[in-house]
DNA sequence: ATAATAGATTGTAATGATAACAACTTTATA
DNA sequence: TATAAAGTTGTTATCATTACAATCTATTAT
């Protein structure tokens, strides 16, 4: 399977980390800029703002939208989120972590993450360039949808 | 420098070869269309939906957005053009060509293609996937901007 | 050549994600 | 406790894209 982190005991420590990394950058971290993080932490499902929000209307009643993209551009600047746009009007967003792809499923529009080692890519012309983030996107069928496929096939 | 197929003299062949594909698919080559698609093979600018229709303009007086929009579809099913989204609400339309990467700098905006052989990217995870699509985004700083920081600095 | 039909183009209106902004609330500081 | 700074909220504005209906163009059959 593709799906990385997902092992529940590493989402305790991982959140400490990130709330450890905002205090170090002197980014206070209010009541609804920590259900935020929390819920990328523990979803890890590349989520728009409209899941989020939508999802955390419910424990947080007063919940505003423009928070979700304040608290999201905060967490960009810091270098925690970062935004990922495959081929859609929508953004999402997922925790930074060690250097992984993403796949993107055509068929039902999940968004896996996959281990890919960026150093390995061969590129060539970009001496000159001053390269500050590196992403690998791609696109296909994700095994789910292949085998209900198969299955539908009459 | 990290630009390619830049080349003039590549231009015509390119898209006679273009023409010719268009051809069988079966896909007629309107006079907005050959226009569009002239645009994508001559310039190699990663244009917007909004560039396109603002240059064609001048020369097609009663050219339509929707047009373009539709124009671009066409050619992206037909598997001759590529909508690229890096990090921005615009999407940009690239000629499909062989494999090469893309590289948007963060001052400028301006988006460079640079060859990357996307064969030697280590990936892990993604054999029960079926892959049909593979993007390569980098972002940083272009040499044009890197000079320009430097000669400002006071 | 002409009529019928399908497809292409156009302009307008609708949708939907994101940003701008001002008012209000909370937190930190003196 | 008073004051300032920052965070949150709701509304409004913006802008890319799509939907849709009307018009135009090209192709095919008569």
């Amino acid at each position: 399977m593709a799906i990385r982190y997902t092992g529940s005991d590493s989402v305790q420590p991982l959140f400490e980390d990130l709330k450890k990394q905002l205090a170090e950058k002197n980014i206070p971290l209010s009541y609804q800029r920590l259900k935020v993080l929390g819920y990328l932490v523990q979803s890890r499902s590349h989520p728009t703002v409209d899941m989020i929000y939508k999802d955390l209307k419910k424990a947080i009643p007063t919940l505003s939208k423009t928070t979700i993209y304040n608290t999201l551009r905060t967490l960009m600047q810091a270098g925690l989120v970062k935004g990922i746009s495959i081929e859609d009007n929508e953004t999402r967003y997922d925790i930074e972590l060690d250097s992984h792809g993403h796949f993107k499923c055509e068929s039902c529009g999940t968004i896996y993450n996959f281990s890919a080692n960026i150093d390995s890519l061969q590129v060539e012309g970009l001496d000159d360039f001053k390269v500050n983030d590196r992403n690998v996107y791609y696109n296909g069928i994700c095994p789910k949808c292949l085998s209900d496929m198969n299955s539908n096939v009459d």
